[in-house]
DNA sequence: CCGGATCCGAATCGATACTG
DNA sequence: CAGTATCGATTCGGATCCGG
């Protein structure tokens, strides 16, 4: 037994040896969008230092969630194996749970393309039956957002270089959508599209107002109801 | 912004920062169970530091995530509030995730009463249809294990003491189960009940063998698919 | 620029002892 | 039972450096 094991015969255990070491589970949540060099991931993560960032990739390696790829003539890539892909579900769940305990945004906390990119899907609800296709500006982030057919499908503009992330779609956007972190407000349902545009939280800058609607209808976060079971819970193993 | 913090404005960021931190989670998942009490908890997590146990037990009531609760005259217990009961589902995840690279224990691991609860609720199968009440001895760990309308009920008997886990249910058991941590080839589907008994993974001491059969259909963890996609995936974000 | 490796002070963790 | 206090061992963070 490793001198910092949990010494314990459990999958969650397991599970947070190989995964719960500080910094790990945002680099599975960066690689979630795609495969990402080192660079890249130290851009997504400004605040990681790159020998922790250069151990964990070691560690997440031996522990078979990512995969170091060669790429033909330009560096190489890491990028999640079948088992890390596994923790999709995962950390979208996490996502939608942290969610709710988000506040206003921190002094010098950032906004990162592969972190927006990653809570459009934590919010997604694909059963809202909407189709739309937006340009989404939150700080120096720029998102592709298309909606169609209860797929959502991203795409990341900028910062830094031109298109990101595969194919940028044909076609223009049919709107441009700006916002601050305060959008969070809206997907929280704390206010209307009709009150997010008159605070400021999110403005349409071309297309028609009423996209918003489509946008709040197709990502939301309902909270976590307080089904109030635990007041009247008995402790266990008292006599 | 904390120096400790992420510095990024996101859910995953943000859920990190409250049950990230070294033992936090196991801390959750053992109040998963039901309350417990600070040595309740210590005894579940014997390798924990009792100053450790104490500090992560300050960050989750503050992070809203667990409630210290006074009981009459027979000290106090920690429990999940409705916001850390919103946990379960990811707990559950990680944990089937986590099997999935759990080899053989390490010389020292333990096997806890309510790991071993929750490892049954991580691997439960609502829908297999099959219905019976056994109990399960793992090392030292005694559960009553009874499934019954697709709900499982798991109740703690020992160690050490006597009825743990509310009142225990009526009647005696169709059969008592005694199984290694090998038990877990059997939920993995790695070995047959059949084989199981014959490998001495199990062995059913009391009732019939048959009774395995059920077990194995209840409690299956089926292995990750290896969709093999990220084979073909192209890199994103090179020219 | 890419992909790290090295070094060092600061913060956290782990083990043990001790207390109301 | 429910923690504090202390202190050495590890890890983390920040900066710098280096070969391609």
């Amino acid at each position: 037994m490793a001198a910092r094991s949990y010494g314990q015969y459990c999958g969650v255990t397991t599970a947070v040896e190989l995964i719960g070491e500080r910094w790990a589970l945002l680099i599975v949540r960066d690689l979630l969008v795609g495969p990402r060099r080192y660079t890249d991931l130290k851009q997504g993560l400004p605040r990681i230092p790159t020998n922790i960032l250069s151990s964990r990739l070691t560690q997440l390696q031996e522990a078979g969630v990512v995969r170091r790829v060669p790429m033909r003539n330009c560096g190489l890539v890491y990028e999640l194996t079948p088992y890390g892909q596994a923790l999709e579900p995962i950390v979208l769940a996490l996502g939608r749970w942290g969610f709710q305990a988000m506040g206003d945004p921190d002094e010098g906390d950032v906004v990162t393309p592969d972190s927006l990119t990653m809570a459009l899907r934590t919010s997604f609800q694909s059963g809202s039956g909407d189709r739309f296709d937006i340009e989404l500006h939150v700080g120096d982030v720029a998102l592709r957002v298309i909606v169609d057919a209860g797929v959502l499908t991203v795409a990341q503009l900028a910062p830094p270089a031109p298109p990101v992330g595969g194919a940028l779609p044909p076609g223009e956007p049919e709107a441009v959508v700006v916002a601050g972190p305060g959008i969070r407000r809206l997907i929280a349902g704390a206010v209307t599209p009709a009150e997010a545009i008159a605070q400021d939280v999110v403005a349409v800058v071309r297309g028609e107002e009423r996209i918003l609607d489509a946008f709040a209808r197709t990502f939301h976060i309902a909270p976590i109801p307080a089904p109030a079971i635990l007041e009247s819970l008995e402790p266990i193993g008292l006599p």
